[in-house]
RNA sequence: UCCCCGAUAGCUCAGUCGGUAGAGCAAGCGGCUGUUAACCGCUGGGUCGUAGGUUCGAGUCCUACUCGGGGAGCCA
């Protein structure tokens, strides 16, 4: 366990004038809370969370740090020189820099504690005005102050979940040589058609130049539409076709008037494309990939997943470790159609194929039939996109979702349609100007090569994962319809 | 966007048949205690989401709007 680390400057301007001559290693909570760190002198820095005073001449103070669930406990004596003046006025929210040794704790719950030298008072917090208090707050009014609940255990827990996944994230791919590659985030094209799109322009929106009643783009900053991308796949197919595996990984944008647990208007997607694969190839790469996500967040993330599984969902965490141990389910969309209408479940939307899914069908076959997460492919192929490739049936495309219980849908990928005749055909019958798509068809037109790729939600795996009900509560700066505070 | 539900103290909620508001927690003060969701006592705290309407009288009934929740569609 590292002890040592960088203290925040800031923090340290405001205090080292106080601080006395003696030296204290900056150490994060989650070191102190080591047996090992027994016998240190260090410097810890947060947020108390509470404080218990003893009359036998001391008071507790607990300080989180974001550095773990856990918060450390600090015997402050009365004999220090700013007992009375400030220590016996900390209350939740007050932020501290402690400087003392650590100790092995005589009490229940902690292997250590510090006996504080000196505590040093950095910030206030008027516990009249502070919203937070030493009591469970409902997610909704923790939502109005987004700019509080990082402070507390469930949301420093999903900051912690989150960095994880972000981190296996990169890790899978990277250990699988795959390249990290940035498509833009402003595009000019309505590429995939997947659903409303934000538009970015410099116009006055008072004053927008028109041209036969329309507004004349030519006019505007990128001399045409412009839009923030609802998706960087069309970009990473470019890429794959040049450097192998590639995969995006940054913020989406859509403009959708979706107002569910599940949806966002801004949302983080990483979306890999490999050249040389096809669907199995995608599949077995989908699978993978949530295993390796999965499991990493269950050996390093073991405090918070108990969180969670206590205090949101007691599944959690046998979920993940199952999921880790199993094979996903694999079958065809007529299959699973064959399944749900055999079923003999009464659905409000009746199962018949050529239809999409409801949410309702998904959920039997994750939650009631398989009980595990099921990938579907071979999909109608008039409720899939354009660019997935076609079977020999002329009826299906090559296209897979993976879908998990209660969230639904987390992966969305298909094989790409690398016939460039194919592709045409497609898209005239699809009503898209194949002139529009003129670089996309490109790729088709020289050295086109079977590939395939996925997209999958960061929002709706930490969901998933740890059991939160609304998306809006697994990103710190929820972004939906008529909400953009923060 | 559609359907349903909700909005009362800092927070979570109760409020009967329409008659000017209550609890728990939090906070302040005091007590007790190597405590750890600490505990015990006292005190303060409200334009009942907003705007109209019905009524002698509205937290309560009606209408619209705003915000929040659940479900649906769209999807990741």
């Amino acid at each position: 366990m590292e002890i040592l680390s960088t203290p925040p400057a800031l923090i340290d301007e405001v205090c080292m004038a106080s601080v006395s001559s003696e030296t204290y290693e900056v150490a994060a909570v989650a070191a102190v809370r080591q047996p090992d760190a027994v016998g240190r002198r260090v410097r810890a820095q947060g947020w108390v969370r509470t404080r218990r005073d003893s009359k036998a001449g001391f008071s507790f103070l607990e300080i989180n740090d974001g550095s773990c669930l856990a918060n450390i406990q600090v015997i402050a004596e009365t004999s220090l020189p700013n007992y009375e003046s400030e220590i016996k006025k900390l209350g939740p929210g007050c932020s501290v820099a402690v400087c003392g040794e650590v100790v092995a704790s005589s009490g229940q719950g902690q292997a250590t504690e510090i006996k504080a030298q000196e505590v040093i008072v950095c910030g206030w917090a008027d516990p009249e005005m502070y919203p937070l208090q030493k009591k469970r707050h409902t997610f909704e009014k923790l939502r109005e102050w987004a700019h509080l609940r990082p402070r507390t255990n469930t949301f420093g827990a999903i900051a912690r979940v989150r960095n994880c996944v972000c981190r296996s994230i990169h890790d899978f791919f990277q250990e699988r040589g795959f390249l990290y590659v940035h498509p833009p985030i402003i595009t000019a094209s309505d590429c995939e058609g997947a659903g409303a799109m934000f538009k970015v322009t410099t116009f006055d929106l008072a004053k927008v130049p028109m041209q036969n009643g329309k507004p004349d783009f030519a006019q505007d900053f990128f001399h045409r539409p412009a839009f923030l991308t609802v998706s960087g796949q069309l970009e990473a197919e470019i890429l794959a076709c040049a450097l192998g595996k590639v995969y995006t990984f940054g913020p989406t944008f859509r403009a959708e008037n979706s107002n569910t647990s599940r949806h966002l208007s801004e949302f983080w997607m990483v979306e890999p494309e490999m050249a040389f694969f096809d669907l199995t190839d995608n599949m077995q790469v989908a699978e993978d990939f949530l295993k390796r996500i999965f499991g990493d967040v269950l050996s390093r993330c073991g405090d918070d997943m108990k969180l969670f599984n206590e205090h949101v969902d007691n599944t959690v965490v046998e979920t993940l470790e199952r999921i880790v141990a199993s094979r996903f389910h694999r079958l065809t969309y007529t299959d699973a159609v064959d399944i749900l209408q055999r079923s003999g479940r009464k659905f409000e939307f009746p199962v018949e194929w050529g239809v999409d899914l409801q949410s309702e069908h998904e959920r039997f076959l994750t939650e009631e039939e398989f009980k595990s997460p099921v990938i579907l492919y071979d999909y109608p192929k008039e409720i899939k996109a354009f660019y997935m490739r076609m079977n020999d049936d002329g009826k299906t495309v090559r296209a897979m979702d993976v879908l998990v219980p209660k969230v639904g849908e987390i992966i969305g990928g298909s094989q790409r349609e690398e016939r460039l005749d194919v592709l045409e055909s497609r898209m005239r019958e699809m009503n898209l100007d194949p002139a529009v798509y003129w670089w996309y068809l490109d790729l088709r037109r020289f050295g086109t090569v079977p590939h395939a790729g996925f997209g999958l939600g960061l929002e709706r795996v930490l969901q998933f994962i740890t059991g939160m009900g609304n998306i809006r509560d697994v990103i710190p700066f929820p972004r939906t319809p008529g909400s953009a505070e923060f």
